[in-house]
DNA sequence: CAGATAATTTAGTTGTTGCTTAATTAAGGT
DNA sequence: ACCTTAATTAAGCAACAACTAAATTATCTG
């Protein structure tokens, strides 16, 4: 899950967001940050890593571009995630008869043992 | 966006996922893994603060449940970042008919000024 | 009320992260 | 070949995050 890591970061966030709507170089993303080139570079290499940003070489400057696709393992987490409880969500209509002892039982469950 | 810095610790999505399956009391949280209990202690209030999870008292336990409606604005940043690539997808069938001029000119229009 | 259990808070240590400046690599222009 | 521009790598530092042990709070039980 290295892109949910890179995207933690609000300044990486930023520069994603910022090569949603146009690829860069890394000298224009410098200029929308108050941090040093370095400090960009740093963050490029993070999302890089995680799959979230793809370069190519046009002259001397280098073109950041943003791979949408670097976001399918996150949001399969969340939907995976969401579904589990959906399917809790399903069951609760049964659970609601008997609320007060089940929860009590497995509360006790380790208790007991 | 609290959210997404608490599930980009492990641990803390471990919870999640955990929690995600049935609610559970810290101590039973505290046999999944090879920490502490002030270690989950600590961990359930960053996912508190970020509004992933919630307790309730219940005796002298306290029930942490997840709250699937924290995930809102990730999702929802998600969802924001993708539709400005969609958009950019959409455009594209213009761009490519001119391309290359359009893109040197993208370019050079940072270097000559 | 005393003791046991569940959980959290505090204090302190360690490892990691993000930043900076300085040095390095790479491509183009003169 | 030399200089400039673009970008990265390296080295070092400060702030932060995660952990532990010890102390504290809170609730139930005998």
């Amino acid at each position: 899950m290295q892109s949910l890591l890179a995207i933690a970061d609000p300044k990486r966030r930023r520069i994603v967001e910022l090569l949603a709507v146009r690829e860069r170089t890394a000298g224009e993303l410098v200029d929308e940050f108050d941090i040093s080139a370095p400090a960009i570079s740093q963050h490029l290499k993070v999302l890089h890593e995680a799959g979230l940003v793809t370069v190519r070489a046009e002259g001397q400057s280098r073109v950041q571009a943003l791979n949408p696709d670097g976001f399918g393992d996150l949001e399969a987490w969340l939907e995976k995630t969401r579904s589990v409880w959906s399917h809790r969500l399903d069951a609760l209509e049964c659970e609601l008869r008997a609320e007060d002892e089940s929860n009590e039982q497995k509360r006790k469950k380790r208790t007991s043992s």
